[in-house]
DNA sequence: GTCTATAAAGTGATAGAC
DNA sequence: GTCTATCACTTTATAGAC
């Protein structure tokens, strides 16, 4: 309300906001506060005493933000991921590109990764046909992985196409991972056109 | 030859395999000369007198076994793919581990990895057909990474399942990706047993 | 309330004792 | 040749000046 919480409000956002860039550029241990701070046009102080501390400023820049639940029919489950999928190839979202980057070195971080994704995994297992749905629910998992962090992390060769034409290429391959593999082998049909 | 020059020799191997699984473990930066010493029962002077400095210790360690070439039909390659992944996932490549962990905070590492991949990436797609072989062979490189990360540093729910039976979910993927995608839409066909 | 100065701890690297 | 002691530096976090 008052222009003193006002402009307390907007400056904790320019340090998330500087957060969550930097730590998904450098990850967490070479992010430093002072960093952080000069980034955001503040001060290493007041990003101690707003945060209380660089891991509690971690939790809350890279916060990962929940996909909804996801419910239905296999083909079902097929459109929504491949949707979830698609929006996170094509905007760059900051706050789980910070996890994921960290999480290779900093326990806390990958901690909420693997629980935002096994939960989702379950999620999604329960409701496919097969055996192996659990394995299936988890190559769906690890091609979600590979994707988003070769583009947005690793820069692989030829992941900086359009999103359009990426999932062109996903699609299929997640769709025919929600259906029984333990009865199939052969690949997917020709269809039309491109 | 000399007990001399053999023992130098031991430790060197010693601190090497030491590094590399401390490496794989915490990352570059969470890995202090110290406790590479430590852990291979010498110390960390004499690391720094071996290596020279850490950042070359660690390419040492880190430096990634490159496959062999790639070669043949979009048939032939998929098979070599699937050889090669299916290795990866059986016996925990330790010098890929650390050069993969550490690529997300250490720039040198990235570059590691980055230019392995891209090598492999584009010896397929140029032998791929369709319009698209980048890109599909930028998948395959996502897909590989996704199952390499989610099952040996990230333990993503589902992938510990024996490498033959997270293979027989992923060769058709794979299988798929050789082939010209630019004409299909439809996933694998039933086939078979399990 | 905001920021400066500093404390406490841990790092890679080096010099020199054995 | 091997290892101990230490340097120079950087970090988070805190205490207190404005």
């Amino acid at each position: 309300m008052s222009t003193r919480v006002e402009q307390r409000r907007r400056t904790e956002a320019r340090i998330l906001t500087a957060a969550r860039q930097l730590f998904g550029e450098h990850g967490y241990d070479r992010t430093t506060i002072r960093a952080v701070a000069t980034a955001a046009g503040s001060d290493p102080g007041l990003v101690m005493r707003y945060f209380g501390s660089k891991e509690r400023l971690f939790a809350q820049a890279a916060a990962m933000p929940a996909d909804g639940p996801i419910v239905g029919s296999p083909a079902e489950i097929a459109a929504q991921l491949t949707t979830a999928l698609s929006e996170k190839l094509a905007e760059e979202p900051a706050a789980a590109l910070a996890a994921l980057r960290a999480m290779f070195s900093h326990p806390e971080a990958a901690d909420e990764v693997r629980s935002a994704m096994t939960g989702q995994q379950r999620q999604v297992a329960a409701q496919l046909p097969g055996e192996d749905a659990v394995l299936r629910s988890g190559v769906i998992g690890a091609l979600t992985l590979g994707l988003v962090i070769g583009r947005h992390l690793v820069r692989l060769d030829g992941l900086d196409a359009p999103p359009e034409d990426v999932m062109a290429v996903a699609e299929p391959l997640i769709s025919a991972l929600t259906k029984d593999t333990s009865r199939r082998d052969t690949p997917p049909e020709p269809r039309r056109p491109v």
